[in-house]
DNA sequence: CTACATTAAATGTAGATACATATATTTGCT
DNA sequence: AGCAAATATATGTATCTACATTTAATGTAG
């Protein structure tokens, strides 16, 4: 279906604005798609995304604010998020020994069983999305959205 | 910044998973900054986009479910949604004559000049964000975006 | 060493979202 | 006509998000 059909519009003041609602469109749709993945495994999509920074830190200790930096969505929350991850048994919060400020979080086993088990499901739907594309279109797509990143920092960051 | 140092992480298992991952954070940052642009007005994104769509009905009153239809995030609280744009004076409700189950919902010409000194901001984001892709990099990113949104749609239909 | 600024994280709060349920109206069947 | 099923919208509720504020610990200047 294509994206006039999803919004019942037959055309766009430009191609910039079609683009624009292409890439919210189908975020949107990704995130749907993860989240019924994930949501028979108690775990919201941000949790899911600070599980798998936390299995890249590899047994090292990150601070709260390092994990922000590194989400998807570096919302303010992250404090919370990490007490649904604790509740959970999948990750541990201990105080810095050295900068009592901070606090160290670590992954589990539990969290990281929980993980494993995600894994597959996880890089099918990957592939499965993105299935229809051959090795010249995904690597222009990457391309593209890498410039287009480039500008939207540079928007955000003149602006604050 | 690439979407690398975006994340913080110098690899991905995929490009599939990499171009998944840029389409999300693309999204958010479009996202961040049309929130900045319509906050000083007082009107959220999916507010913003629920007017649009009532001023393309050009004084045909629509119903709430159609509404929903068309939005980018097609959530189901559309009702409240209306409940804001009624409460700031730029949409008008009232019960369907011919069906007393539905609910016509019209712009108002408080919105219609909302909406007026909206366009161009919006409409300079769009250009903005978009600026470093020439017209043939424009075409193949909503080209491979809408096949990933016909791979999503298979996705979503077969599992409902 | 004390006072003030800075930093890190947590918390308060309003508003928004997802999902389920309720209410009211219409449709279709007998 | 009468009654169950279907439909359109609204509401309840828990959770989540954005933004501001608070609390606690560290850094720094005098």
């Amino acid at each position: 279906m294509k994206l006039e059909q999803h919004l019942s519009q037959s055309n766009f003041s430009s191609d910039e604005q079609r683009l624009h609602l292409h890439i919210l469109v189908v975020a949107r749709q990704l995130g749907l798609l993860a989240r019924r993945i994930l949501q028979p495994h108690g775990i919201t999509p941000p949790q899911y995304n600070v599980l798998r920074i936390l299995r890249g830190q590899k047994g090292h200790p990150i601070a709260v604010q390092s994990l922000a930096e590194r989400m998807v969505d570096p919302s303010s929350n992250t404090s919370r998020i990490i007490d649904k991850l604790v509740d959970k048994g999948w990750a541990d919060r201990q105080v810095c020994p050295s900068d009592r400020r901070r606090a160290d979080v670590l992954i589990t086993d539990s969290g990281l069983t929980l993980l494993a088990g995600l894994d597959e499901p996880m890089s099918v739907l990957f592939q499965n999305t993105m299935s229809s594309l051959d090795a010249t279109q995904l690597a222009a797509l990457n391309d593209g959205l890498s410039q287009v990143l480039d500008s939207t920092d540079n928007l955000i960051e003149q602006q604050s």
